[in-house]
DNA sequence: GCCAACGTTGGC
DNA sequence: GCCAACGTTGGC
């Protein structure tokens, strides 16, 4: 079992969004490097879902149904999309500044990498952020 | 709206 | 292969 982190922009697809829909193919990736972490992910594996530039917080928790398959939406390169199922918000949404704060959380790639819009999360960081937002899984 | 950080493009 | 110019992301 993987830990992963997916930003989105609310006002381009939102949690909320995501919750209406179940599931969604996470389409648009344009990014090597966070095309690599999606071709590396597993179903079954959990998705901190995180609001950039508006809200800055991680809203809630998915899970990956589909593993990378090709981008319909790239009309050239190679370009992969996964798709992943709204699991249950967070308990309390989690602020990049508390992020930033929490001892136990310096080495998120949120904070050492923060433009990668596909991010890992390690077993450890995952479970601080439960705590964190008092979510129950 | 600004701007730092980063990624991509293209001329040489 | 280098690097300047440019575009994008995303925090503030």
């Amino acid at each position: 079992m993987n830990y992963w982190l997916m930003k989105t922009e609310p006002s381009t697809y939102s949690w909320d969004d995501l919750v209406t829909d179940k599931i969604t193919c996470w389409d648009g990736v344009r990014n090597y490097q966070a095309r690599n972490m999606m071709r590396a992910m597993k179903k079954g594996d959990l998705v901190f879902v995180y609001h950039s530039v508006k809200q800055t917080s991680i809203k809630g928790i998915a899970k990956v149904v589909k593993e990378a398959y090709p981008d319909s939406t790239a009309l050239k390169g190679d370009w992969s999309m996964v798709d992943i199922q709204a699991v249950k918000p967070v308990g309390k949404e989690i602020a990049l500044q508390q992020i930033k704060k929490d001892p136990f959380l310096q080495e998120m790639t949120l904070v050492t990498h923060s433009r990668l819009s596909v991010q890992p999360v390690t077993k450890e960081q995952w479970e601080r952020c439960l705590v964190v937002s008092e979510t129950k899984i």
